[in-house]
DNA sequence: TACCAGGAACGGG
DNA sequence: CCCGTTCATGGT
């Protein structure tokens, strides 16, 4: 076994980071509801970083974050959790605006994730009109079943399915799962990346084309292709407009208000301050989410 | 019971 | 292009 400590020089926080609704690929080692706010447990997931999948687990004590693995964990953790972000920098970029202040006060130390991409698309087709705790569900379960597993200090750590794994099962098989009418997306999508189609290769695209490019997958639109490139292929300014963003436009930012997702989408960016915006909006997002006003 | 959840596909206008 | 409707499932 491999173990190692991070010292965390910078604003972080482990629990807000995996438990804000960005990320559905981690579970927590207490078996705690997908959520909680009590924050002393073990989080775990897998990597294939260094090719076969590697369990992984990490827990946060102050300012260390220490790790377990079969394999040296710490760069991809880092990516993972979105060490690597100068996040005083970005705060410090982004316009003044009260809500993003408050929003920036209370939940300090959350970060954006990265993560991999095949599981980021499909745990957010997933996501379409549900709640956090049932995606989180999904996924566990699609792991459980679909995942190659692996065992680590006695006990089996599920990876996520590969793209072969989920396009050799059947829409029921997905059905049986809770996925509903989500079943077929899924299939058919990881189909289409096991053919070659990966979602990755939209790096390096322009930020619009990359989200008109993740829009031919089934069961992904703008919304779910932002959260694709906020959540997985670092476009930090991609705003994903959900129902709660969406509401708040209406009472904050009304003339952002454009009527069509990608030209409201354009002006609430800017009006966050561009380069960074999903920061600001993944910030609103879970202050909002959690009762904040 | 009826309504809703980090939406998307589909069909008609 | 735009708009309304439909699509499973489980919680409240």
């Amino acid at each position: 076994m491999e173990r190692g400590q991070i010292h965390l020089d910078g604003p972080f926080d482990l629990r807000l980071t995996l438990e804000s609704g960005q990320s559905y690929l981690w579970w927590r080692e207490d078996g705690a509801t997908y959520g909680s706010t009590d924050a002393d447990t073990w989080y775990r997931t897998t990597t294939r970083a260094t090719g076969e999948p590697a369990p992984v687990r990490v827990r946060q004590d102050g300012d260390t974050l220490t790790w377990e693995s079969t394999v040296d964990a710490a760069a991809v953790l880092r990516r993972r959790l979105g060490l690597e972000d100068d996040l005083t920098a970005i705060r410090a970029a982004t316009p003044d605006d009260d809500l993003v202040e408050e929003a920036f006060d209370d939940h300090w130390g959350m970060r954006i994730v990265r993560d991999p991409p095949f599981g980021g698309l499909i745990s957010f087709i997933c996501s379409a009109q549900m709640r956090v705790a049932r995606i989180h569900g999904m996924q566990q379960r699609l792991r459980e079943t679909f995942g190659t597993p692996v065992t680590f200090d006695g006990e089996t750590y599920h990876a996520y399915p590969t793209p072969e794994q989920l396009a050799d099962a059947s829409e029921t098989e997905l059905r049986d799962l809770s996925l509903g009418y989500r079943a077929p997306y899924v299939r058919d999508t990881a189909e289409m990346v096991a053919g070659g189609t990966r979602p990755e290769e939209v790096r390096g695209q322009s930020y619009e084309d990359a989200r008109e490019t993740l829009t031919r997958y089934v069961g992904v639109g703008q919304k779910v292709a932002d959260c694709v490139l906020l959540f997985s292929l670092e476009y930090l300014q991609a705003i994903p407009l959900d129902t709660w963003i969406q509401q708040t436009i209406e009472e904050y930012y009304p003339d952002c208000d454009r009527g069509r997702y990608a030209e409201t989408s354009s002006a609430l960016r800017e009006r966050l301050g561009g380069e960074y915006a999903g920061y600001a909006q993944t910030y609103i997002f879970y202050h909002l989410r959690t009762g904040g006003e």
